[in-house]
RNA sequence: UGGGGCGUGGCCAAGUGGUAAGGCGACGGACUCUGGAUCCGUUAUUCGGUGGUUCGAAUCCAUCCGCCCCAGCCA
C-alpha cells in the first residue's frame, strides 16, 4: 500500500521488519503500538513515534494499539488522557478499537509476579531506597546482594501477599527480580518490579496499593496485546535484556524490542519538565498556546496534521542523536497550505490612502480569485471605494534601492483592483504619516491597462468602509537561540526566552468576509503568512495567529548587511 | 577509567566492497497582478582521525578521538 505521504527511503526499522517477515517470524504479522505516560501533552516528538509506528503498521497492513503506560498514578492525570487521545486522533492516526491501559492488566502482572516468586526469580526485599541504592554499587563497582536475596518462596509469596494487601508502609518493601548484582549492566542489578505506593490511580481508583515499575509492566503488556515491534528510544536500549528476561522468565510470547534516536527541535525545548515548567509559571498561556511545540499548540497555530506528518517523514527515523530544524517544519506547512489556505487580504498596520479621483459614494464589488493555486477554490467579491487601508509599511517617503512599493509618484498596483499613485503624504503634529492621497487610473481597472504598462509593485488593501477590525497575533520563536540549553553555567533555558515571541496587533483591518469565524479557519493573508483564527474570535471581532511568514525574499534583501552592491 | 549506543555537506538523511541519493537551508538566475508560488542552476574529490586488507573501502580489520545514555521504589 502506497504512503500518503513523499516517497521516503526505508529506515533500519523497516528493514529489520521486512527481514522478520522474510524468515516468517511472527507470522508474518506487524502490530506495534504508541504507549504514552499520560503525565503531560504529546508534542512534536510524540508525533514522531506515532507517526513511525502507525506508518509502519499501515504499510505492512499491520495493526497499531494505543496503551496508556499508567503505571505511576502520581503523576498521571485523566485530562492527560483526554487530549493524548484527541491529539492523537487529530494527527489522522486511528487505533480503531484497541485503546488498552497498562493499568487493565494489573491482576494479570499480579499473577505473573507470583509466578516468578515461585520459580525463584523473584523476591520481597525490605532494603529501603538509600540502602537499596548502597547495595546497588556504582557505575564502576559491582553491587552487593540484598540481605533479603535467598527468602524462601513460602515467604517471599506471603510477603507478596501483605504488600498487596496493605500492611506494609510506603516505600518500605518491595517486589525484585533476582537477576544478577555484579552485572555491568545497572538495569540488571536485580532491578525493583513492585514498589508500594498508596496514591488513588485515575482508572484503578484505590484499588491497589502496589504498582508495577516500568520495566516489569511494559513487556508483559506488549506479549498480553501481540504486539510484533515494540519501537522506543535509545535510552531504552539498555533496558532490553531486562525486557527479554521478564519475557522469558515467565515464558510468554516475545515481541522484539528496537530503539531509535529522538530528535531535538531547534528554537524550542521538548521535556516534559520544561514544558510543564512554561505552562505552570505563565510562560505561556497553556499547554495549546500557539508557541509550544505541542501537539496542541501547533493545532492552534494553525499547523496541519498533513505538515506534522510530512515534517516526520521527511526527517526520517535512524539512531544517530540530531536536532531537526525548525525551518524544515515551517517548509512543510508552508507547502501544504500554499496548495490549500483561501487568499484573504488583512491590513497589518493600517494607513488610509484616499483616491482624489474616485467618485465620493462608488463602492465597486471586485472579483478575486481565492486561490491561484486551485481554480476550483473560486472567486469572490471584495468592495473597493475611495477611502481604503493599506500596509503603512508599504509606503517610504525615500525609497530604498529595489524598492517596488509606493513611494511619491510611483505607480503600484492594488492587487485585483486598480494603479494608483501617490502624490501627498498628509502628516499630524508629530510628523507621523496619518493619510495618503492618491489618484488611480481608471484604464487599469482589473489590474492591467491597455498599454500593458508594467508596475513592479503590487499591494493588498482592504476598503475602509467595510473593513472589519481584526486582532491579529504574530509569533515567532519561544526561544532565542537554536539550543535554549546554551547558557553560561549557572544559566537557565528560560533566559533564553524571547520577549517578542507573541506580538499582538489589535488595529488590523480585515475584508468584510472575515468578520465571522469560528475559530480554526485558516488564510494566507496574501503578501504576509498563513493565518489561523483562534477560538478567542468573537463575531465582528476575528483573531488571528499567525502559522507561518510567506518567504520574503524582499526584506533579505534589505536587511542584508551593507556589503551587498 | 563498567556497560550500552552513535559519528556522511550548515541541518536531517540514503548508502551494507565498485567509485557520495534526496529533503531543508544558503547562493545565483528566469518568470510572476502575492518581492508568494513555480522553474533552472550552484552548494561533500569526500564520509570523526590514523594505519591496514583489497584491483577497488563511507562500507571489512586495527587503533585513536569525540558525543549521547545508564547508578529512580520515574517512564
Amino acid at each position: 500500500m502506497p504512503t500518503d505521504e513523499n516517497a521516503v527511503s526505508k529506515d533500519f526499522i523497516r528493514d529489520l521488519i521486512d527481514e522478520d517477515i522474510r524468515i516468517g517470524r511472527f507470522g508474518g504479522r506487524v502490530h506495534t503500538r504508541f504507549p504514552p505516560e499520560p503525565n503531560g501533552y504529546l508534542h512534536i516528538g510524540h508525533a514522531m513515534s506515532i507517526n513511525l509506528n502507525f506508518g509502519i503498521a499501515r504499510d505492512y497492513n499491520g495493526k497499531f494499539n494505543l496503551r496508556f503506560d499508567d503505571t505511576n498514578p502520581t503523576k498521571e492525570e485523566q485530562e492527560y488522557v483526554d487530549s493524548i487521545m484527541a491529539d492523537i486522533h487529530w494527527l489522522g492516526v486511528d487505533w480503531e478499537d484497541r485503546l488498552f491501559f497498562a493499568s487493565d492488566y494489573f491482576g494479570q502482572l499480579y499473577e505473573w509476579a507470583m509466578q516468578l516468586i515461585k520459580a525463584g526469580k523473584a523476591y520481597v526485599c525490605d532494603l529501603n531506597a538509600d540502602e537499596m541504592r548502597e547495595y546497588r554499587g556504582t557505575l564502576t563497582e559491582p553491587g552487593r546482594d540484598s540481605p533479603y536475596r535467598s527468602r524462601s518462596i513460602e515467604e517471599n509469596l506471603d510477603l507478596f501477599e501483605r504488600m498487596r494487601k496493605g500492611e506494609f508502609a510506603d516505600g518500605s518493601h518491595t517486589l525484585r527480580a533476582k537477576i544478577d548484582m555484579t552485572s555491568p549492566n545497572v538495569n540488571l542489578r536485580d532491578p525493583v518490579l513492585y514498589r508500594i505506593l498508596r496514591a488513588t490511580h485515575h482508572r484503578t481508583g484505590d484499588t491497589w496499593c502496589i504498582y508495577p515499575m516500568y520495566d516489569y509492566a511494559h513487556g508483559q503488556s506488549d506479549s498480553i496485546e501481540g504486539i510484533t515491534h515494540s519501537i522506543c528510544t535509545l535510552e531504552f536500549e539498555d533496558h532490553r535484556p531486562l525486557y527479554d528476561w521478564c519475557l522469558d522468565a515467565l515464558g510468554i510470547y516475545h515481541p522484539q524490542q528496537i530503539e531509535f534516536a529522538r530528535k531535538a527541535l531547534t528554537y524550542t525545548v521538548l521535556s516534559k519538565r520544561k514544558l510543564i515548567e512554561l505552562v505552570r509559571n505563565n510562560y505561556v498561556t497553556g499547554w495549546d498556546d500557539p508557541r509550544m511545540p505541542t501537539v496542541s499548540g501547533l493545532r492552534r497555530r494553525g499547523y496541519t496534521p498533513e505538515a506534522v506528518r510530512e515534517f516526520c517523514a521527511r526527517l526520517g527515523v535512524s539512531k544517530a542523536n540530531s536536532i531537526a530544524d525548525f525551518q524544515q517544519l515551517e517548509a512543510c506547512v508552508r507547502e501544504d497550505l500554499n496548495k490549500r489556505a483561501v487568499r484573504v487580504m488583512v491590513v497589518l498596520k493600517p494607513v488610509k490612502v484616499v483616491i482624489d479621483n474616485y467618485p465620493e459614494d462608488q463602492v465597486e464589488w471586485i472579483d478575486a480569485d481565492n486561490n491561484p493555486e486551485d481554480p476550483a477554490a473560486g472567486t469572490r467579491k471584495l468592495p473597493f471605494s475611495r477611502e481604503l487601508y493599506v500596509e503603512a509599511d508599504d509606503y517610504r517617503e525615500d525609497a530604498p534601492k529595489g524598492w517596488f512599493r509606493m513611494s511619491p509618484g510611483r505607480e503600484v498596483r492594488l492587487k485585483h483592483a486598480y494603479y494608483i499613485k501617490c502624490h501627498t503624504a498628509v502628516k499630524n503634529d508629530k510628523g507621523e504619516i496619518v493619510e495618503l492621497r492618491c489618484t488611480y487610473d481608471p484604464a487599469s481597472a482589473g489590474g492591467s491597462t491597455p498599454d500593458n504598462r508594467k508596475v513592479q509593485g503590487t499591494l493588498h488593501w482592504v476598503s475602509a468602509a467595510h473593513a472589519v477590525n481584526a486582532v491579529v497575533r504574530l509569533y515567532e520563536q519561544l526561544f532565542n537561540k537554536p539550543n535554549p540549553d546554551d547558557v553560561p553555567p549557572g544559566g537557565d533555558y528560560k533566559d533564553n526566552l524571547n520577549p517578542n515571541s507573541l506580538i499582538a496587533l489589535d488595529k488590523a483591518k480585515a475584508e468584510p468576509g472575515l468578520a465571522n469565524l469560528n475559530g480554526g479557519e485558516r488564510y494566507q493573508f496574501m503578501r504576509q503568512g498563513y493565518f489561523c483564527a483562534d477560538t478567542d474570535s468573537q463575531s465582528g471581532k476575528p483573531v488571528f495567529n499567525r502559522t507561518v511568514t510567506l518567504k520574503d525574499t524582499w526584506g533579505k534583501t534589505e536587511n542584508k548587511p551593507a556589503a551587498k552592491k
